[in-house]
DNA sequence: TTCGAATATTTTGAACTTGAAATATTAAAA
DNA sequence: TTTTAATATTTCAAGTTCAAAATATTCGAA
């Protein structure tokens, strides 16, 4: 039906899409099952801890949500759980009333590290097909794919 | 001679999630983005048609949740919302009384047709800066990563 | 045939997610 | 100074997502 394609290019884009957005999903499939089972937590919690992990002196919402690429509302949500359970400590800036900082608690930074150890274990072994060649290569061109980001 | 290597091939394969979820994420944001702005609808709905476009004579609603990799339940929610906007249909099994046939109904398949090219379009634009070599290295190499799936 | 396992779907409750609107605050401009 | 624009976060409503439970039905085995 649709009109003949003067750039098959395009369609092979298009295809790489779905590949990857299928080899994606797949993954977080398994990751979340994993997390469910194994550790009684979610992905978005597991995200969340993450990046504050990497910014172990805490970050703003805003920073949160950009590192995380989710919305606002959503890193207000998932944060307000995890604080509640005690894994996360708001403080509020010194300098602007706005801001909020948010950190790992002692609890939440034990949790994270007995979690990071396993998530890395359980991605290792669902891309243990690639030899270290292919890592390489799939980094480089992802690394590519990642320039152009407007959004 | 060399450094002993301090970065194992397990913290690489790590590294390429991450880069890899994140190009995914990213995409998905820019594509939420021009469903919404430009056509007024949302991925899930655009996944649930794109998948209904391929399988022209109906899928059953398994069919379709494991086509998407999403559970049932969400399945029945999206077609229950195409269902009430008339783009999509479900018909009782003769042979079996527990499966049920979705399928695009013909105001639905118009409204696919439009949405698909312009969707192709854009991921056409996201990628544009990958070269025919370099689509056809990531797609073979996504493919064989897709390989072990279990779930 | 009847019972129990397996299959197909829907329902349910909670968490997640979004975009937009509402608040509060800061910074800049007139 | 006063007003306006920009920034940071939360709240809100609607939609998405999940896993588990509930229904309904089919199928196989005793």
């Amino acid at each position: 039906m649709t009109a003949p394609d003067i750039d098959p290019l395009s369609k092979r884009r298009l295809k790489m899409w779905i590949r990857l957005l299928g080899v994606a999903r797949a993954a977080e499939s398994s990751l979340r099952e994993y997390l469910r089972v194994e550790h009684g937590t979610t992905l978005p919690r597991f995200d969340v801890m993450a990046a504050l992990y990497r910014r172990r002196d805490g970050a703003t919402m805003s920073e949160l949500s950009r590192m995380l690429l989710v919305s606002n509302g959503n890193a207000t949500a998932v944060v307000d759980r995890l604080e509640k359970d005690g894994l996360v400590r708001r403080t509020a800036s010194e300098t602007d009333r706005r801001t909020v900082y948010v950190a790992l608690t002692p609890e939440g930074l034990r949790q994270f590290e007995r979690l990071a150890a396993d998530h890395e274990r359980e991605i290792n072994a669902l891309f243990s097909d690639l030899s270290e060649q292919d890592v390489e290569q799939v980094t480089a061109l992802l690394k590519r794919m990642g320039k152009g980001d407007k959004a």
